[in-house]
DNA sequence: AACTTTGTTCAAAAAAACTTGAACAAAATG
DNA sequence: CATTTTGTTCAAGTTTTTTTGAACAAAGTT
């Protein structure tokens, strides 16, 4: 064999394209480019990939791959699949949008949103044992409206939610396929 | 005046601890520290400030504070406050919730979805160009589950317009104060 | 049991994002 | 018109985040 046998497992162009897709979404939500790249390349393989498959086709390092799979999992994004002849831990996206997007709100943003109401509670101590009387009220008042942010942002998970499931609020047009909920 | 005097404006424990919450707020949607405590101290202050106020209270440089005050000013997160007798530029925050998220999404998410529709239509044609006939009715299905998501997220943002907007949906107890809307 | 395969961990390197401060521009003031 | 005030810009410095790869663990094979 060739020592100058260049085998790069290189990706189509369009396969190159969407992958790109995932990593500007990922980088929207504030989540590294190689986890963009391994759910992308997922996305565009009719085949569940093992650990190595995703090494090589992204020539990203093990380290990588080893901890974007863990966050992948963990949000739900990507599902083990049994491959009967094979050892070899395999991969499928999650691509039900309803899933992904519940999967990121619980790991990401409902935490913070617990963590918050204790926060607030804290800040409220605080402004009762401030010596400047005079602006407690101002000080209060903002907290009131900081609570209703927050009251607001729950409500709105559960409808966000039911719309990503299907109902159906303000469409005029029921063009939809409804292929995957 | 004795040279050793720290006149250091310090921020009051609530103040320090509500900034916080804002700080932790800008860095779950992807904006600097610097931009929290900005965004917060102005929450904080019952009237406008100046430029160099918010440079000396927050002890932060010019440079931060003007980047930082570009930016929110452009998402529409504060606003400019004519004060009488000084020549300096005055800024509030914007207090409605509702201004807030809509700027948000103006600002960083339709640009996105915006480019991604073309993005689209290309990878459609690089797919078409492409050699592999096999895998051609793979690639466009997964297309079609990209051009589903971004319909249901474009459908999405009305909604929670409307829901921020005062309109109730699925509310039990209607305990609001709708102070703030 | 020694060896291979498969994947994880983590310290160090690389890259990206943020902040600083000095130089600069713009506009008001004297 | 020179000077001061007010704020912006941007190159360089700092901090944070991400990636790498070698060492390690776990579990299957021979």
């Amino acid at each position: 064999m060739p020592a100058t046998q260049s085998d790069t497992p290189t990706l189509s162009a369009w396969e190159t394209s969407m992958i790109d897709v995932f990593v500007r979404a990922a980088s929207l939500i504030g989540l590294p480019r190689s986890i963009g790249e391994i759910y992308g390349l997922l996305f565009c393989t009719p085949q569940a990939l093992s650990f190595d498959e995703l090494v090589e086709r992204l020539q990203i390092s093990k380290g990588s791959v080893s901890q974007g799979l863990k966050v992948l999992r963990q949000l739900g994004a990507v599902k083990l699949h049994y491959v009967p002849g094979s050892r070899r831990d395999h991969y499928q996206p999650e691509l039900s949008m309803k899933r992904l997007v519940r999967g990121f709100i619980k790991d990401q943003f409902e935490p913070h949103l617990l963590s918050g109401s204790q926060r607030l509670d804290n800040i409220e101590a605080l402004i009762q044992e401030a010596g400047d009387e005079a602006s407690h009220a101002h000080a209060l008042s903002r907290l009131g409206t900081l609570r209703s942010w927050q009251k607001r942002t729950r409500k709105l998970m559960p409808i966000i939610m039911a719309v990503l499931g299907g109902a159906k609020f303000f469409d005029k047009e029921s063009t939809d396929q409804e292929t995957i909920i």
